[in-house]
Order: structure tokens, then C-alpha cells, then sequence
DNA sequence: ATCTTTGTATAGATAATATCTATAATCGCT
DNA sequence: AGCGATTATAGATATTATCTATACAAAGAT
């Protein structure tokens, strides 16, 4: 057994072409053939079966497979380990970030990333939490920009900053003061994101509302899928919503005459960058968090603010 | 990078010296020196300073030697998956065992396992808990059987039989009911193991004691060892201790009259075979639970116990 | 200082093996 | 039966892991 024959049947596994596999491999389909079958004499098991097509793995051979992907990861990661030591920052990053995080600190995060001319090549992707936390887990994604903590034993989260909540009112007379008490929000007033937003469950959990109870009270039932059509069906329904910081200094003059603080409490979120537990590339993800923490205002770096974050 | 080079830096990392190095892996000291000279120039790194003797790796050769034995492990398993999956059952298998439930069960462990003529190898090794845990996890030993849960999610619990407490008393005058209320119990009169014993855990939290408590009110501070002292302290010096079933069932006809249930109410410990989640020699792994489990009364295997497990 | 002793590195030869090109065998489909 | 697509086999070649023999380096002994 070597590596390559464990990159071979892994290639095999993804392509389920042995002809495409050996492409991938940079080796001739009869090498890739030879080598695979020395393998599986040596296991003395049947790794593949070759009458399907496309070819398929026989059951222990998804076995073999799924151990030699966590195999060769590990292997990988000794070279990681050389990399991250030396500073050297080179190879690819895929970053996830959550939808309501995403539209107000990926331009910025680009612009730096392009102003410093790293080495590494950013890769981001918008995925809800749930999704990331596979992702995270099984490989697909190197980091994940969220809202803490997850409570997940394999994965670690890094805070990055704090981000306060704010009303977003519609401009009625019963919203006219400065403040607002949450505790009197009726909350048919209150609109809401699609129930996979983890923003929403925080917004849930600060209103102390069960999802049950909301969905049955609410009179119109619509979920929005971003801030930005939150704010629009509130501009034009009535009604308030709640928007994070980030969302909030984003808009316009105009409308941030709209914006509520909340009456007698703070509630933040906190944004964390998580990795796998086994993550080694921490010199890389020391230039990301930096990057990511020149990207939101000052005051949000003060982690004073970790007293008021709202769980989920 | 191969396979072999990482076993050889583990060779050496272990032995601390090429020659010695060489002859656990089977190959010349020339061919060692070369490999490993090979891998340091691939990594560009510098992974042992041969300055030094005892050789010893440099601090980033420390941390690429820490990925190259989980890497190793990993494949390890490869083959094991392969031989778990043909019911092939040879190879070590290292066991600890607590030192409350060692006495009573590696007798018939060992009857059992050279009747049955399997072709494993069962190492048996006494420890406590705490550093079964960290051997489960570092792969110093394969299994552990213990009383859970551990609430470890590292490590994952196979139930294997429930044990009950009784009181093991002195002839006094005061014991002379067939049931003791452990209400009423004075705890100067009952007798523990040391500290380190989860034994001892257990029957605090059963009388609902705090360590620290009992130690300021014990009027003689002496901790026991082993179940049989525990035993012979209560028939020299009076008062009461708590043993489990094996070591209840074990006691002479004589010594058993001074056995007492506790009035209205049951308590067990559940004995587990503990092993790392990644474990993949589940075969091998029923072969030894099934001894286990025919190594106790029928009575001890109903889980219906399971609701008066006495948790730590 | 010089000579052992002990341990590691280098050189050149050899055996093992990963890979290649060319071609054969297999299977499904018309 | 024949074609197209896919995988397996054969024989040649390049690579590399390993060996033996020996050189080199450092520490302790005389």
C-alpha cells in the first residue's frame, strides 16, 4: 500500500471512470488500472465493481474509500503543518460565509485581499450555518465566517467581533420614539427571514418566541430570504423588523431615520471564523481574521460586548 | 512523501537513534539515513538535530512527526476495516480494565478467551478511569472497560452489563436489619477506596456527599486500595462500606451475612467497553464483549437496571 | 594529542516497482 | 456481427528503495 494508491482509488471514487480518474492523477489509465488492482490484491478485497458503469464501489470498498480520504487529509496536513510554520501562505482558502454576514463584508474583504497581494487564493461561498457545519467537517470548506458559538465539539470557532442588533421601523406614528421595547412589540409587527437563517432564530430567541407559537399568530405569512427584502417589506407593509449592525450602517441616510435602539438592553451577535479542530493552516487564517476584522468599524472589536450575545 | 518515510521518523522519534531505528523497521541504517534525508529535503525542513544525543527532532520536526503517527494510525485502519469486514480476528488487542472490576471478571476473561482458542492476542492492563481515557485516545490501549458514561465524545461506550451496590457491614448490633437506609447512614462509618477510584465517585454522589465534606467530618483518614482492604477494614474496625455485585458475589458464605440491601431504592453502575470513536475492529470488539458478558450472571445483562445508574 | 568507540552519512551496485506505450479483452448497443 | 466505450494485460523503461562497503564526525579513553 502506498499514498498514491489511495489517491488513486479516491480519484476513482469521484470520477467513477477509470480512464477520467488516471487524467486527473496525470498517469496513463493502465497504470492507474495496475495499480488499483495491487492494491486490492494486497487488501485481498474487490474495491471496486468494475460490471457497473459507471464502476461503483462494493461495499467495503466505500469503506476503504472514506478511511483513505481521512488518510490522505492527515497526510496533507503534515505539508500544511511545514507551510503554516514557514509563514508561507500560499494555496487555496474556501471560505463560507452566512447570507446575512456575506453582502457587508465581502467587498471590503476582496478589496484587501487584492490590496495585499497574498499568496493564497480566497475562495468564498454563502452557505446558511447548518450547511457549513457539514462542510467544515467533511473538508469542502477551510473556514466558516458565522454566528457563535455552535457548540460543536469537532469544529473551533475563533470571534472575530461583535455586532449590536437594531429595530428597523416603518415610519408609523407608533414607532416615533427613539427607543423600543421589546417586550410590547406585537409580534405580527415583526418580519421575519427564512427559518434556515440562523439570524432568525436569534431574533426568535431574543423576543423569547417559540417559532410554533410565531408561525401560528402570524397573520401574513412570508419569510423574507435576505435584510434587504426584510427592509423593503417593511418600508412598504409596516410593521419593524430587527437587522444587525453591519446591515444597519449600510443604509441609506434616509432610511437609517428608521433605526430603533432597543429599550434598556444591548443584544449583539458574535461572528466567528470556525475551523475543523485538526486545522493547522493557522498563519493563513491569522491573515483572513485580520483582514476580516480591518473590514467592520473599531468599536465592534470590543469583546466586551461578548456579555450580550444572543444565543441560539 | 511515502508511507514508509513517516513510519521511519516515528521509528526514530521512538528509539532516538538511526541504528536502533533501522532494525525496528528491517532495513540498513544507510537506507534509513537516506529516506529520511529524502523527506527533509522534500518538506525543506529540518525534522531531527543530529547534533544532539540522544538525537531528537527539531520543534517543527515535533509537530510533523505528531501528524505522520495520526496519519499512520489512519491507514493502520485501512487494513483493520479490511480484516473487521472478513470477520478476521487476528492481531493485539489491549484492554484495560478498572482496578473494582478487574479482580471479579479477568479470571473467566482469560478462562474464556484460551478455551475459545481465538486467534487475537488480549493484553490485559489494570488502570483507573483517568488514565484510561487518555490511553483511548493517544491508541496506548485499544478498549477500556469501565463504569460510564464518560460524557467523553471522543470515545464511544458500549454498555455491557449492570452492576448493583450493596452495603457490606460490620456484625454490629446496629446492622442487624436485612436493609440499611442510607439516610440514616453516619459517615464516619463508612469506609471508601482512594479518591482516584470512580467507585468511590459513585457512592459519594449515592449518599449525596461531597468529598470535601466527608473528609472534614472523618474521624480516621485512611483511603483503601482495593475492594478485599475495604473488606477487611469494616471486619476489623466496624462500620460499613459499599461494594459492587462481583465483588459482593465473591465474598465468602460467611462474610456474605454481613451483606445488606439499601431500603427503597436500587443502585447500579453500568460497566462499559469503552473505545476510540474511531475505532473499526467491531468483529474483534463483539468477540470480547461476548466474553465479558458470559463472564457474569445472566441477571447483571438486563438493561432495565439501566434507570438506577448511580451517574459521576 | 592520538586512538578507540559509537553513531551517522555517502557511494556505487542491485533489486523492486511505478510508469509508459501498444494492444487485447470485455461489455452494451445497434 | 460489428462498433464504441471502457478496462485489463504485456513488455519495455525509468524511478526509487534498498543493500554492502566505507567514509566521516564526535565523544570518551589512554
Amino acid at each position: 500500500m502506498n499514498i498514491q494508491q489511495l489517491e488513486y482509488i479516491v480519484a476513482v471514487d469521484n470520477q467513477r471512470q477509470f480512464a477520467k480518474a488516471a487524467e486527473t492523477c496525470n498517469i496513463s489509465q493502465p497504470t492507474l488500472s495496475l495499480m488499483i488492482q495491487k492494491l486490492e490484491d494486497e487488501l485481498k478485497i474487490q474495491i471496486f465493481d468494475r460490471s457497473k458503469y459507471p464502476i461503483e464501489p462494493t461495499a467495503i470498498g466505500r469503506q476503504v474509500i472514506k478511511q483513505a480520504r481521512i488518510s490522505l487529509k492527515n497526510i496533507r496536513q503534515i505539508r500544511e503543518i511545514v507551510e503554516n510554520e514557514q509563514n508561507c501562505v500560499k494555496g487555496k482558502f474556501k471560505l463560507g460565509i452566512i447570507p446575512t454576514i456575506a453582502p457587508y463584508i465581502v467587498p471590503n474583504l476582496l478589496q484587501k485581499q487584492l490590496e495585499q497581494g497574498n499568496e493564497m487564493e480566497l475562495i468564498i461561498k454563502e452557505t446558511t450555518t447548518a450547511h457549513m457545519i457539514v462542510e467544515l467537517q467533511n473538508g469542502t470548506l477551510d473556514g466558516g465566517l458565522l454566528a457563535g458559538p455552535l457548540n460543536n465539539s469537532l469544529l473551533v470557532e475563533h470571534p472575530l467581533y461583535y455586532e449590536k442588533f437594531y429595530a428597523y421601523v416603518s415610519g408609523e406614528e407608533k414607532y416615533k420614539d427613539r427607543e423600543i421595547d421589546l417586550e410590547q412589540v406585537n409580534i405580527n409587527d415583526l418580519w421575519l427571514l427564512e427559518s434556515e437563517h440562523c439570524l432568525r432564530g436569534q431574533i426568535e430567541r431574543l423576543c423569547e418566541l417559540k417559532s410554533q407559537s410565531l408561525k401560528n399568530n402570524f397573520s401574513v405569512h412570508y419569510e423574507a430570504g435576505s435584510i434587504d427584502t426584510l427592509i423593503n417589506i417593511v418600508d412598504t407593509n409596516d410593521g419593524m423588523t430587527i437587522i444587525p449592525e453591519l446591515s444597519a450602517m449600510n443604509l441609506s441616510e434616509e432610511r437609517q431615520e428608521n433605526l430603533r435602539f432597543f429599550k434598556n438592553m444591548t443584544a449583539v451577535r458574535e461572528v466567528c471564523l470556525a475551523v475543523n479542530k485538526d486545522f493547522v493552516r493557522y498563519t493563513m487564517l491569522n491573515i483572513i481574521s485580520d483582514m476580516i476584522r480591518q473590514s467592520v468599524p473599531k468599536s465592534m472589536l470590543n469583546d466586551e460586548l461578548k456579555e450580550y450575545v444572543v444565543f441560539l
